[in-house]
DNA sequence: CGGACTGTTGATTCGAATCAAAACCGGTGG
DNA sequence: CCACCGGTTTTGATTCGAATCAACAGTCCG
């Protein structure tokens, strides 16, 4: 069957989460308005007050925030069946923007069906509220990343990060994985300048941990890559039940 | 009345949150068993499974964790009135610990006494999950802050951020509040050296932003400090309406 | 074919780390 | 009461990683 916007969502709460047949007929029972999007585009503006969440079913999606200088700092990278803003159920006013990657496909889901659905399952509410703790056990390894490690092992870290959520929802072709991004955004996520980003890769590259062709990434040493980021994948909290 | 435990946890809770009188029993109601602690005691150790979560009703807490170097990275800050590893509640082992950065008074409460109370009381789980929203927001900025300013806006927002909670809970004299840290451990905040986090608190005392003395953080400029900063308070999610 | 974006390279600067040592401080015990 | 001690703050000298500046090459696309 053609994955639908739900399905996508349901794939990726199950890798964390353990749904029952009951969370599942709810998800899909949701209204979900679907959208597509070019890269670049603003899928929520810094300071917007949503009345919806935005399902991202197909694509990259990235959160920034910009400094009063004009630096722009990613804040993490999403991929399909995330909600990068489910925080906007409770948070009204957005504190940083939600930016397409790549061309994407999404869907807008009211807040107030999610909070209705939430009310009549429990568990999926559950379930809701430890995706966003995931996503801000993320975050609190994006600080470790680009407050104490060397250029090499942010840069490590993040594609040993990507291609695990990858693999986890089936994006991923052995140790390779598309992954659309410029080094100018690379920067942006790793607090690096751009020039800095093109040496980094050219590093991991020499070193035969990696190769990159023009969208996809390979890793070719994965213990190596994981010993360089000092990478420990428990804040990824992909165990249900754990 | 002497503030107990679970007061200190209403007020803070209060600064976000619409709270009704029931809520506020039901929070009362806690069972919450009382604990003393000296300076730098580990509360949570990363990797441990808690069934309990911590209340910090009196000093300073840190969550933080430590790479495969060796280096510490300060993720959070904690003042009273937080629970600073409600995570726990749904992410069932820790990625990363909580330690108490001076002598703190805590309170232990089991997760099942939470989930029966948010349960009960629908607005007190939504409260809890928005606290939890908060603390996300707060990491997004950090990452900003490691990750994009400069050591003295670095500081400088710190010293805005922690003076703005602070003040939210009643914990400032006008522009002084009591901060007993180190500078060992602003660099670890900060992701920055011991020395260069001294250099940099004299080069804002020599601008006249600050004063410290003791454990006595003063702010002395607050326009300067937070211009110098480019601090926007939208991320403190201060106000409950919004 | 031209133009805009992206990637690459080299030269130079700069902010912060590191190394090393001294000064300061609060507590403790003789 | 004072000597001592560990932790903290301060200072100076030096190194180093990454930013910046400036060009140029490659690629995609209208």
């Amino acid at each position: 069957m053609t994955s639908n916007l739900a399905s996508t969502l349901i794939t990726k709460l199950t890798v964390s989460n353990n749904l029952d047949s009951a969370d599942i007929r709810a998800i899909h029972g949701l209204p979900i308005r679907e959208r597509k999007l070019g890269a670049s585009a603003l899928i929520v503006a810094d300071g917007a007050r949503s009345t919806d969440c935005c399902l991202l079913a197909e694509g990259f999606a990235f959160r920034a925030k910009t400094t009063f200088e004009g630096q722009r700092q990613v804040l993490s990278l999403h991929i399909p069946g995330e909600i990068p803003d489910l925080q906007s159920l409770h948070l009204h006013v957005m504190d940083h923007e939600l930016v397409a990657l790549t061309p994407c496909k999404v869907g807008f889901i009211a807040h107030e069906a999610i909070r209705d659905a939430n009310q009549q399952r429990p568990n999926l509410a559950a379930a809701l509220w430890r995706e966003t703790l995931i996503d801000s056990a993320i975050f609190r390894e994006w600080i470790v990343n680009v407050g104490r490690r060397s250029a090499a092992a942010r840069m490590a870290h993040l594609l040993v990060e990507m291609h695990q959520r990858l693999k986890a929802v089936g994006l991923t072709q052995d140790d390779g994985f598309a992954f659309p991004i410029t080094q100018a955004e690379l920067g942006d996520c790793l607090g690096l300048s751009t020039v800095h980003v093109n040496r980094t890769l050219q590093s991991l590259r020499k070193d035969g941990l990696i190769s990159v062709e023009r969208a996809e990434f390979r890793i070719l040493d994965m213990q190596g890559l994981e010993f360089l980021a000092g990478f420990d994948p428990t804040y990824l909290h992909l165990n249900p039940s754990i």
